[in-house]
DNA sequence: CAAGTTACCTGACGGC
DNA sequence: TGCCGTCAGGTAACTT
């Protein structure tokens, strides 16, 4: 489901919510997501402590605590967050559920379980968590994912470009997705070597990346099936996809067939007259 | 070291 | 109706 647009839209969807609110418990499902979850520690660390601020970094949320503790969720595929009235009826794969003070409940619910929780208790939160996203690349909108920086990492590498948007080393928050969509407005071919683009094409790049994500997160991110924000709504920006799950059909800007290929095990999707395929 | 492959998990869908 | 294979928004640990 998340990638940053998602991830933003459930994030300031929930700061309203819970910022300023105290845990006064964590209850969870026993089952682990990709890896085992330690309710116990979540429980002794957050539980007292309210939530001074809630922030996305790349795909991951952050929660920060009075006491000093620090919490980051990634969704995986399916995860999502949401609030709930306390004692509300549960949804199945409800796996975390954080009671706040205001008689609501924040619910991590996540069908494949490839989220994952990371607890950082107060004495070594700020080391932690800096530790964690040390290897994480620029987020696309920082001033430090400029177009000589995206230019000077791809030289010598011969990957896809696709490959290359999508490593969160390299750049932060862009999937499969957004990947796509952004490889078409751009007129660039998702199976070009990154080292093969021009300068000029990196700015170009960089620019749609932007703007889509934008637009994504104006939209309130792509619903494909079930992508919920905090209060309950779909995104709508899958009614602008113009290239992400169109094989077969007609380019919207020059009426080729769209196509579809695997690129690095992810479905690729371009359309051969817009893209320049080279064979 | 870079790049490609596999594993983690559930559910939806199409073919038979 | 149901069984089976395939595929899905991500990431990291593997292998090559």
């Amino acid at each position: 489901m998340p990638e940053l647009p998602e991830v933003e839209v459930i994030c300031r969807g929930l700061q309203n919510h819970i910022i300023g609110r105290r845990i006064e418990a964590v209850h969870c499902s026993g089952k682990h997501l990709r890896s085992p979850v330690d309710c116990t520690g979540l429980s002794d660390e957050l539980c007292g402590q309210s939530i001074n601020s809630l922030t996305r970094r790349a795909k991951y949320l952050l929660l920060q605590f009075t006491g000093g503790a620090a919490l980051i969720l990634h969704l995986g595929m399916t995860g999502n967050m949401g609030i709930f009235k306390k004692g509300s009826k549960t949804k199945k794969h409800d796996h975390i559920c954080w009671t706040l003070d205001n008689n609501t409940e924040l619910r991590f619910n996540d069908t494949r379980r490839f989220g994952a929780v990371h607890l950082f208790p107060a004495e070594e939160a700020s080391k932690g968590v800096k530790a964690f996203f040390a290897k994480t690349g620029p987020e696309p909108f920082s001033r430090t994912c400029s177009t000589k920086y995206l230019f000077n990492r791809a030289a010598n590498k011969k990957q896809p470009v696709k490959n290359f948007i999508m490593d969160s080393h390299t750049i932060a928050g862009i999937g499969n997705i957004y990947a796509n969509e952004s490889l078409f407005r751009a007129g660039i071919n998702p199976t070009l070597p990154a080292s093969s683009l021009t300068e000029k094409e990196w700015k170009r790049l960089l620019t749609v990346i932007r703007k889509t994500l934008k637009h994504a997160i104006q939209c309130g991110g792509s619903t494909i099936s079930d992508f919920v924000n905090a209060s309950g709504d779909g995104g709508y920006f899958q009614m602008n996809f113009q290239i992400y799950g169109k094989n077969g059909e007609q380019c919207r800007q020059c009426q080729e067939t769209i196509q579809k290929i695997t690129i690095g095990g992810r479905a690729s999707f371009f359309c051969p007259r817009c893209q320049n395929y080279v064979d």
